[in-house]
RNA sequence: UGUCCCGUGGUGUAAUUGGCAACACGUCUGAUUUUGGUUCAGAAGAGUCCAAGUUCGAGCCUUGGCGGGACAACCA
């Protein structure tokens, strides 16, 4: 058995562990519940959990929650669900950078009486004028030589709510001149009069998320803050604080990887946001939404979902995975667990002319030709039956194996059926398929040896239910929807995104299908009872196509 | 005209004291098949952004270019 390669965090740890840097690994996954999570958190969720699970570490679950005007109770117990229903387990109680309130306001205090932090007057625009930009050095706030005492007789102010919102801030004391704009005095915290989820209206000022993140993880012992790259500018701002904090040696070492990209799709948390609230997408668990929630409910599994973030590797250059690796995930891990059914979404009616009028027999159907545990089910088969529009042509073009005027085939489990002649309606499209039998050929094998070249599903027709089934297809129409920069991400999304079809006849086994269970309908692709299903008015969503070669002859 | 990060088949990741580039997805053949699925066998596809240097030998080291990305929210 040949050693899994490691990623370049993987090498990292190893070094740690065998420097004996650190004993234990403690990782930590640090969403803000301002929404829900998608499949880019889940690579990080696969790496931070996983990194503790394989290397026998800890893994903590933190909020981090230090901006109430955005955050709620709503996303903390979604977020929970998701990181659950991926199997993954938080190291004791969920943690919340709120708990460490007291904990930064007297780490402020302590800055501004060291001279490294003083509440500053500036507002909005003119910060952002004496901020700089990249390229040019900012300039130092005429507040910034502020007497400690009155800085921090202020931040008490600032505490106790005695001003208004935007009146003071706290910042840092670093240098305005930094080529590295997070160094230029940033904002450690501002005053804010709104009710935080958890700490109700207790507090006055919250945090920045810069002055709160680095602490928190310090706070844990975490060893490896892994996070996206977008945050490797801010290092040098988390070390400068740890610095000022640490009593020890000990530092929590952040390392960034590249987020997740996936193609026809869009991955932040924004957009996400503005696709649910225009309506074009029916909320976050929409199947066609790349949320966890969205492929739970349109029947991924987590073991594709973590399967996937394996395969899909880790390190620093961003690009694109292609959305066809996802598919082939749960393709793989529904192929060895979905019982296989017969569905036919455009029905076309068959007769049988040579079958007697009101006989019906039920025949042995196989549920899992590749989990034999799963054994056979019976399937009911009469004179009338639909098969699939698409398997019928009355001027077949070559190489297609399906029925036409003369053909034989095989019933998927039944009988080989020839066609003998066709019904049409008045616009002339094909209504009825008269066929005969051989009823030698039961169970689907032909006695005197000769092969057909086509096996169909089919059902049949007066024991089928109806059902409706939504059909997914991808949500923009272009691998980038982003690249783009003159026109919004919007308009290329695809419009036929979903297909309600209401037509499809599902054999009587699926009578009882509950909301979550997962079928192969044999030829079609996945599917799985969708939650809005009754026993009245069943549901289903495709989760994903088989693949299909014919389909690709048939384009070409 | 700043700081930091990154450039390996179509896509994503490997190549761990420097030894003529591997795996997965995708693509294309063929075999098997009561799913045009699965499975199996095979093929094409990069000479590692460019250039110079060190070396017997460079995707790995050095230098210089070029290209891409991040950073200018009282967001995270």
């Amino acid at each position: 058995m040949q050693k899994k390669p490691l990623n370049f965090i993987e090498s990292i740890i190893e070094d740690d562990l065998s420097n004996n840097k650190h004993q234990q690994i403690y990782t930590r996954f640090p969403p803000e519940p301002n929404g829900y999570l998608h499949i880019g958190h889940a690579k990080s969720i696969c790496l931070n959990f996983g990194l503790s699970e394989n290397y026998k570490g800890k893994c903590n679950l933190r909020f981090d929650d230090t901006n109430p005007v955005k955050e709620d109770v709503e996303y903390v117990e979604s977020i929970k669900e998701d990181i659950k229903w991926l199997g993954f387990n938080w190291e004791d109680e969920v943690k919340f950078t709120s708990n460490y309130f007291d904990k930064l306001y007297n780490f402020a205090i302590k800055l501004i009486k060291s001279g490294d932090a003083y509440v500053c007057e500036l507002n909005a625009e003119q910060l952002r004028k004496y901020r700089g930009t990249p390229t040019e050095p900012g300039k130092e706030s005429p507040w910034r030589n502020r007497d400690v005492a009155e800085s921090l007789t202020l931040f008490e102010g600032m505490k106790n709510g005695d001003f208004d919102e935007g009146k003071y801030l706290l910042r840092a004391k670093i240098d305005m001149a930094s080529p590295n704009m997070h160094m230029r005095d940033p904002i450690l915290y501002r005053i804010r009069f709104a009710n935080h989820h958890r700490t109700g209206n207790t507090w006055k000022i919250y945090p920045m998320y810069d002055f709160a993140h680095g602490q928190s993880d310090y706070f844990e012992g975490i060893t490896h803050s892994v996070c996206t790259l977008e945050f490797e500018v801010h290092r040098p701002l988390y070390d400068w604080f740890i610095d000022k904090l640490a009593d020890s040696e000990y530092r929590p070492q952040q390392i960034e990887f590249a987020r997740l990209n996936l193609t026809y799709t869009v991955m932040s948390k924004r957009k996400l946001l503005e696709l649910v609230e225009s309506n074009f997408v029916n909320g976050w668990d929409d199947p066609r939404m790349p949320t966890i929630s969205g492929f739970r409910r349109r029947g991924y599994t987590p073991e594709s979902i973590r399967n996937f973030s394996d395969k899909i590797g880790v390190a620093k250059r961003d690009g694109f995975i292609d959305v066809a690796l996802l598919e082939h995930s749960i393709r793989e891990d529904l192929n060895k667990k979905a019982d296989r059914v017969m569905g036919v979404l455009n029905p076309l009616k068959v007769i049988i002319d040579n079958y007697p009028e009101d006989s019906e027999e039920y025949l042995d159907a196989v549920n899992n030709p590749e989990d034999e545990s799963r054994g056979k089910r019976k399937v009911p088969f009469s004179k009338e039956l639909f098969i699939e529009q698409e398997d019928f042509m009355e001027n077949p073009p070559r190489k297609f194996f399906r029925l036409g005027i003369g053909r034989e085939v095989r019933l998927r489990y039944a009988y080989f059926i020839k066609c003998t002649h066709v019904e049409k309606d008045d616009a002339g499209n094909v209504t009825k398929v008269h066929c005969t039998y051989d009823p030698a050929s039961k169970g689907g094998k032909s006695p005197d040896g000769r092969k057909v070249k086509g096996t169909m599903h089919w059902v049949s027709a007066k024991h089928a239910i109806r059902s409706e089934i939504r059909l997914y297809d991808r949500l923009f129409s272009v691998e980038n929807p982003q690249a783009d920069k003159e026109k919004d991400f919007k308009g290329f999304i695809n419009e036929n995104s979903l297909e309600v079809n209401k037509i499809a006849m599902l054999e009587p086994h699926l009578k009882t299908a509950k909301s979550g269970e997962q079928f192969q309908f044999e030829r079609k692709g996945y599917f799985c009872v969708d939650k809005d299903s009754s026993l009245d008015n069943l549901i289903f969503n495709r989760t994903v196509t088989l693949r299909d070669s014919w389909a690709k002859i048939k384009n070409s």
